[in-house]
DNA sequence: CTGGATCCAAATTGATACTG
DNA sequence: CAGTATCAATTTGGATCCAG
């Protein structure tokens, strides 16, 4: 029992949830869900994301099949990114996710500060011990 | 509008998103929904994950308030590692992406599927003009 | 058994410069 | 505007050895 939380065995799963990871997939899909947006919108939009990551992402995202790209002819090239049905889909779980973290992170912050001062005492002591 | 998509904003929120990336808490936290367990078992139970990342990504979460970490202090020694319940509270949003993905992943499989054969393609003009 | 410390290889990422 | 290419820097991960 227990032997199903290997990554191995379900590769896309796994592959999928460390998309998520890296830190603009979600910041990019929680914008998307606000609506379709060109690619320096999105650039705007998503602070600090660099012009690689973003078109890295979107590819990435595309490739899944979360993301929609279509080009409009124009000059200059225009090009507007959207959430597939699927994505759609995607982000609602993602939403929730989000959500939790941004309704909890007061406790996690709360709990990191306690582990964070404890961790300094006991620093503390070993020092004197050595 | 549409400036809230801000990591740096909300520190917190953007790290916790971040540890979800890392191929193994979403892992770890869905095994400990389980139960409680010990250090080996979980080795065991994660396969493929290494002592030194089991170890790593079980502080992290024990820093963060959401893995508990008792110690019983017998010969050998005897670590048991839980959910708390803000940890248990934070796996029903994971759950709930790790569902949607094992849903979905053959979707996305195909999806992948269609645009590598595309860029297969594309590629393949490219080299006959070069 | 649990897990800290160290070393090293590999994967990510950002900054920068360049192109259709 | 929307990318691609390249290079340097940081991060990450696994392997190994050691200790309470």
């Amino acid at each position: 029992m227990a032997g199903h939380y290997d990554q191995s065995k379900c590769q896309t799963v796994s592959e999928m949830l460390a998309r998520l990871g890296d830190k603009w997939t979600v910041l990019l899909i929680m914008r998307l869900r606000d609506g379709p947006a060109r690619f320096s919108e999105l650039k705007r939009s998503v602070v600090g994301i660099s012009q690689r990551m973003l078109t890295l992402t979107l590819r990435a995202l595309e490739r899944d099949g979360l993301v929609n790209r279509t080009v409009h002819p124009t000059v200059p090239p225009s090009v507007e990114y959207a959430l597939t049905e699927l994505g759609v889909s995607f982000s609602e779980p993602i939403e929730a996710m989000g959500g939790w973290v941004f309704r909890n992170h007061e406790q996690i912050r709360a709990a990191r500060s306690v582990f964070d001062e404890r961790k300094a005492e006991l620093d503390k002591k070993k020092l004197i011990k050595i």
